[in-house]
DNA sequence: GTCTATATACGGATAGAC
DNA sequence: GTCTATCCGTATATAGAC
């Protein structure tokens, strides 16, 4: 007999299926515009057994998001928090992590930012990013670097916002992106690459710092 | 008799009602979780009501996309095409007149940005923003900047990128820059009144002007 | 133009056979 | 566990009276 647990690689389990051909559809479409038809025929099953898994798409949506994010939240929080490395080094390295993610699922981002605008307080608290953020070494070395006057003293949300807005604009932005440049998806990447150099550099040109 | 455009001010006219409020809805919810009932309710009207104006559901909320991204284009194309103004004047007055919009409609880039991944084509192509933007005097004196070397070599678009960006992300994600920062909703707009300041220094100093 | 009542379609969820 | 068939609520849209 095989274990539930053997074929992670070769032959996704049904439930595995059904998971990936969610993430895949509230993913682009958003969760009031995603029908649970589709994702069935997405995982190559049947309607009902949606259903004998998740119970309802509102549970299955609900655990989606939660893996979406966790997933995000644990992959920089290792970075925020490495008490080895300079400012610098981290603004480096969640640049290109970041970049490195969103291109391999552009349309992340404005998944989560639209559903969490309807779904405002739930994930938000559940999660306690801000706990996480705030306590995180990367932040303490801002509110050091303003102290030590080596960064000009403003709130450290502009940076904060300037990094993410810098980083994720240009996904949930794509389509007018590529349009304005006649850029396909290869050279819309390349231009992705690029910026995992340059916006550090501009991010510590605003910093004054070198 | 009282003529049609008469009462612009006091008195709406059931049209304009019906798209006012369907302007509410389809940009706090999305076109898909939007019900015809919530926006008859908003409007103060009878479902009926809706159709005799408009058909259907979906030609209503083109009309509302369509007036919105055209409202939007116009009202910095005119910036935009200024010759008398410097790309530093430019780029302060975009800022600050961007600022002031999105502080009145927080909603309107999300709503914008999501529903343009599922209706890609059409509306791109149909307002022509990338003509408008390419041919405009700004992005013409981006270009000579380069050229005459003094602002370094690199693809216009990231300068676009980067003001979109540190403008509209906090918008977006302002349910996430509330959170972090415990703000309510009037330190938010105190903070995005310093960013009209400060956003121009930041693009400056990484185009090396002053 | 505006309403009430209703036709029609669609989507989420379940019953029940296998 | 997986399928087919179906129930049932809800949402869009229309018919028809006023």
């Amino acid at each position: 007999m095989k274990s539930k647990e053997s074929n992670t690689t070769l032959d996704p389990s049904t439930e595995e299926k059904i998971k990936n051909a969610a993430r895949v559809m509230f993913t682009q479409k958003g969760y009031a515009a995603t029908r649970t038809r589709d994702i069935a025929q997405e995982a190559g099953i049947n309607l009902a057994l949606l259903n004998y898994y998740f119970r309802s798409k509102e549970k299955l949506f609900d655990l989606i998001m939660l893996e979406s994010m966790q997933g995000f939240i644990q992959s920089i929080s290792g970075v925020l928090n490495d008490e080895g490395t300079s400012l610098q080094e981290k603004i480096r390295t969640l640049v290109s992590n970041y970049i490195d993610m969103l291109t391999l699922q552009p349309n992340l981002p404005l998944f989560v930012l639209s559903e969490l605008r309807n779904h405002p307080h739930e994930l938000i608290s559940k999660l306690d990013f801000k706990e996480k953020l705030i306590r995180s070494h990367f932040f303490v070395q801002i509110q050091q670097a303003i102290i030590e006057g080596k960064i000009p003293p403003m709130h450290p949300l502009h940076f904060i916002m300037n990094i993410m807005g810098m980083i994720i604009f240009p996904f949930v932005g794509s389509p007018i992106i590529k349009n304005i440049g006649n850029l396909d998806q290869s050279s819309f990447n390349e231009l992705m690459q690029q910026r995992k150099i340059l916006i550090p550099e501009w991010i510590f040109s605003m910093m004054n710092l070198k």
